[in-house]
DNA sequence: TTTAGCACTCTCAAGTCGAGAGTGCTAAAT
DNA sequence: ATTTAGCACTCTCGACTTGAGAGTGCTAAA
């Protein structure tokens, strides 16, 4: 690791950079033309040779430029992680986005996912926050039709779920009102175990809706449960390694599956996480699909109370210069608005 | 249109069928060959000639087989429309999942862009049903922490509308709970036009949540607001005639932006429905970025109360004997749960 | 009206070839 | 002990050629 010389660093960057830009080999004489190194290219040649023994860079094929291997981007990675800060501009212009944006947490959600994917244009991924245990906070039952109820629960840490059920009879809205101010007085702050075994002396109305409740929130405690929003699935059409070969269209399809997706973050949600970002290169969670690619997530929220997750995938060959540093820009930005708008009592 | 021989037809319908499965310029010999027609392939080409010249079928280059033209996709549509049934296997299939998910609006939204998507392997759109007119049913008031409260609407129809808003000051849940009950009571089935005119003896609190009951009916009243859920925007991507071309990524990406997406079927809402059906080739709507492409669209609800829409965008190639069946019955069964669930009083 | 036959056209895949870029190695220079 | 110049060699990539295959239109016979 450390066995590097500062020269076969910044060699090493360098090469990394460029493929980055341009998505092909880099060979030692247009190295040394377009950065003007006061060396020859049979210096650096034999650097880069030393580079490829240590497995940091490969040949495509004999008598080609370098490109970087899995082990190379790890290293470059390593490299940005600390220096990296997003453009201050960029910053305000993202901060005003959402400040401009309706309060409501599927707004800031879809907003994360699109100022991620442009950004990076790469595919952005954004899990909602949620709280590790679920908490009764408030319910809601509103008559509409006959005997269609619209139930909508809050639990504590902001989560809403809504739900139509069917009554074996209609029931007037008045009584609809008094069971929801029953239960809430009797369910307030309450976690589901305490829900499942609740006094059997209610009556069938309340029987039914306890049953729906304790189902809602059962359904809240998994670990990345409901909405994920994606965006910018069409950047990564425009690279090259995206364009010919099935892998990518592979890696993509299960990208839009919603079930493989949650899969996928409640894996990489219990790895360790450096400086509260986590860059997995070359789908190193293990998942055959996402060889080609990388991606860079992050979790967000407030620790114990609730979080997300939120992450870009792109080529292994993307620019992590500019995304790592939104990354950690956003979840910074909705770890505060967590804390913000639906913190703890 | 009418001028065409019997055996001109069926022609017709056999090049247009050969070429959305096999995608390539189909010729005399080939047809007669495949088909096992009663003709010899000189008859055939005659007759392939007289379609060109009417206009239904072009040759992509001197002495190569036949594709069909725009109009020549129409003539198909039209017999094809009249016809075609989803097979009662599938329509079970469907209506199954349909009863066994979780009863909500954004469920079913998202299990009716899924199965759009799946069966005609194209890129799917659902908007939610919404009224021509908001009709105010409800608002809840809940606390969630120090100055933050949730506000969470309800309008005839079925909609809801969530928003956090910051509170000058901190207010109890009791007072938070009489003010929405206060509401409830006054503002029960009004329109907006209604709210926005209400007498303003009301408290300062009440001032602030009215004005925004109003701002939330008015963005709900816009002809196509709110959520749009689609799906399959990889199914598209193994079609040859989007593997190469920007074209086909461009109408992609048009596809992924929402504000497009909204005037797009904003516009085409407008336009006459056959069978409640409708089907724009080669962006017929006028669409620059669509021309490569078709889209079955349908509106679904009952009229006057709650409706949507929703349709599959796919290559001009795409298959209509399966996508058009599919939206007709995707789009009945969504009307059946509007009227069945969130129909009006 | 249909069909057989023929000359002609155009694409596509395969093969050839030379330019360009890159490498590794060796021997000289610093 | 490094660094550099020079050289022979390798491999890709685009341009070009060529032949097979598929398709067409037209004419004359059935």
């Amino acid at each position: 690791m450390t066995d590097l010389t500062e020269r076969q660093k910044s060699l090493l960057m360098l090469v990394i950079r460029d493929y980055i830009e341009t998505a092909q080999p880099v060979g030692s004489k247009a190295l040394v033309e377009r950065y003007h190194l006061d060396l020859s290219s049979a210096t650096v040649r034999n650097e880069l040779s030393a580079l490829d023994d240590m497995g940091y860079l490969r040949q495509p094929h004999t008598s080609a430029g370098r490109i970087p291997t899995e082990d190379g981007y790890r290293f470059f990675v390593g490299q940005m992680m600390h220096q990296a800060e997003l453009p201050e501009t960029i910053q305000h212009t993202i901060t005003h986005q959402f400040y401009q944006a309706r309060p409501d947490v599927d707004q800031w959600m879809t907003l994360a996912a699109s100022i991620l994917a442009h950004q990076s244009q790469g595919v952005s991924v954004v899990t909602a926050p949620h709280a590790e245990q679920a908490l009764f906070k408030h319910v809601e039952l509103i008559s509409t039709q006959g005997r269609q109820v619209l139930m909508v629960m809050v639990m504590a840490g902001g989560e809403v779920s809504q739900q139509i059920l069917t009554l074996a009879e209609p029931v007037s809205q008045e009584r609809l009102s008094q069971t929801a101010t029953r239960l809430n007085r009797l369910l307030g702050g309450q976690p589901v175990e305490a829900i499942s075994v609740l006094p059997a002396r209610t009556d069938t109305l309340d029987q039914d809706i306890l049953t729906l409740i304790a189902q809602d929130m059962r359904r809240a405690t998994d670990s990345v449960s409901g909405n994920i929003y994606t965006d910018g699935l069409t950047n990564v059409l425009a690279e090259p390694e995206f364009a010919e070969s099935d892998d990518a269209r592979r890696a993509l399809r299960l990208f839009e599956e919603r079930s493989t997706l949650q899969d996928l973050l409640a894996r990489t949600s219990t790895s360790s996480m450096v400086g509260g970002l986590q860059v997995l290169i070359g789908g190193e969670g293990g998942w055959e699909e996402l060889r080609q690619c990388s991606m860079v997530l992050a979790r967000y929220g407030v620790p114990g109370l609730a979080t997300g997750m939120l992450g870009v995938l792109g080529p292994m060959r993307m620019s992590y210069a500019r995304t790592i540093p939104t990354v950690r820009f956003v979840a910074g930005l909705l770890s505060d608005l967590v804390n913000d708008n639906i913190g703890g009592e």
